[in-house]
DNA sequence: AGTCCACAGGAAGGGCAGGCGA
DNA sequence: TCGCCTGCCCTTCCTGTGGACT
């Protein structure tokens, strides 16, 4: 394409009438002044959290809910409300907000406490001091900071699964050895059944409050979503039902405002790219479609390379033979492949921790059967649509030349 | 009831890259 | 530069397991 014509793309584009006007309301990003059907757990959240106000420590608290219930949105913005409230006061307020599935940022003990010791004034090198001196720097800082540090862990049960629960138990003891400052933790957890993972006694100084988001029904998402549309998109553009039926969708996913946004989003993405003047229906079902394609891509091309090489062996098999294969099969095959590819062979001991690690993220299932004489393994399968599963392996297979 | 299969999966430790302080 | 520390990926060694078969 010229120049020139690139140019009159881009004239052309400006020019036309999008369907948004706000797009990032859509977003996660954005934070509502007015937050819908949350009534209940943000005063519950505010009164917990007000003794901070008076230079007390609040009770450590812990939030459940699934994906997209309002929990960060909600703690946020109570948050900034007691930020904002506390300049009245004499008392020196600290909030630490950080999310622990954040890899590289809070996926481990050291980097927690690094983090936590950053948010604190504190340098600390991303690698290289023993656990102990950082720990030690963290507990310093947060001294030095007197009165009270509020400290929220979102996604904590992802820490606690990664690492244990004994920096945790550290943590709710620390008050016991501060002298000036007070620190209360705030745990946010997607997982309503993770506290089974921990020590009673972490457990029941971690959960002295409570508090449990419920999922949204979908007549609570199409409320949100119409606060949402009415300033992200330009007027009249949405056809009569698309709202119910992004929210009908969510709805059926465990009830996940996060989901409903992106897919009234994305639907008006897909109209907008062709020079459709309404959102329509249709575009709501292409929009479901692109969302899961996406985050599967997404998630295939992060893993490491020995992991996209089983996952092509699991695929080729699938389509060539369909139904189910075992753990030994699929090592024979992946053997082979990684030979063509001129690639070291892993022992089945870790092929298996990859197989585990893939059905986690839901990209194959795997399921531990026992036949009897015939030994135990894990029987694989793939559930995913075959347009899928084509789009995938022809991009591994050109990543390994296959 | 005992055997045996084909692994699952826990534990321990090696090797590497990256970073720090002396 | 060297010694030390970390996280990460991996191997080796090992015990455990559910159910078909004998």
């Amino acid at each position: 394409m010229s120049d020139n014509n690139l140019q009159d793309m881009f004239t052309e584009y400006l020019e036309k009438e999008s369907v948004f006007q706000n797009k990032d309301l859509l977003t996660t990003k954005h934070q509502p002044d007015d937050i819908l059907h949350r009534d209940d757990q943000i005063s519950e959240l505010a009164s917990i959290l007000a003794p901070a106000l008076k230079g007390n420590d609040p009770s450590n608290l812990f939030i459940y809910g699934t994906v997209g219930t309002g929990k960060t949105l909600c703690v946020n913005h109570v948050c900034d409300e007691l930020r904002e409230a506390v300049k009245q006061s004499p008392t020196n307020l600290k909030i630490i907000y950080l999310n622990c599935k954040m890899k590289k940022v809070a996926d481990t003990e050291y980097r927690l406490s690094a983090q936590l010791a950053r948010e604190l004034g504190e340098e600390v090198p991303s690698t290289g001091l023993p656990t102990d001196e950082v720990y030690d720097r963290f507990f310093q800082a947060l001294e030095d900071q007197e009165d009270v540090v509020i400290i929220v862990l979102d996604e904590i049960d992802a820490l606690v699964k990664k690492i244990g629960d004994s920096f945790l138990y550290n943590l709710t003891r620390i008050n016991d050895d501060l002298e000036k400052t007070k620190v209360s933790i705030v745990g946010i957890s997607n997982d309503l059944n993770f506290t089974d993972y921990m020590d009673s006694r972490v457990k029941s100084s971690l959960s002295e409050e409570e508090i449990i988001f419920p999922p949204y029904n979908a007549l609570e998402l199409k409320n949100i979503l119409r606060q949402r549309t009415d300033e992200a998109f330009t007027d009249g553009v949405l056809e009569e039902g698309v709202i119910s039926k992004c929210a009908a969708l969510a709805a059926s996913e465990h009830g996940d405002a996060r989901r409903a946004l992106d897919l009234i989003r994305v639907a008006g993405e897909l109209a907008e790219r062709s020079d459709e003047p309404e959102v329509s229906m249709e575009y709501v079902d292409a929009a479901q479609d692109k969302i899961e394609k996406d985050r599967l891509k997404e998630t295939v091309r992060s893993q490491p390379k020995q992991s996209k090489l089983l996952l092509y062996t699991i695929f080729d098999e699938h389509q060539a033979n369909g139904g189910k294969m075992v753990t030994g099969d699929i090592y024979a095959n992946y053997k082979e492949y990684a030979d063509q590819a001129g690639m070291k062979t892993l022992t089945q001991r870790r092929i298996s921790d990859l197989i585990s690690e893939l059905d986690m993220l839901g990209i194959i299932n795997a399921k531990v059967r026992s036949k009897g004489r015939y030994g135990r393994t894990r029987e694989i399968s793939v559930d995913l649509s075959d347009g899928s599963v084509e789009d995938i392996q022809s991009m591994l297979g050109e990543a390994f030349y296959l």
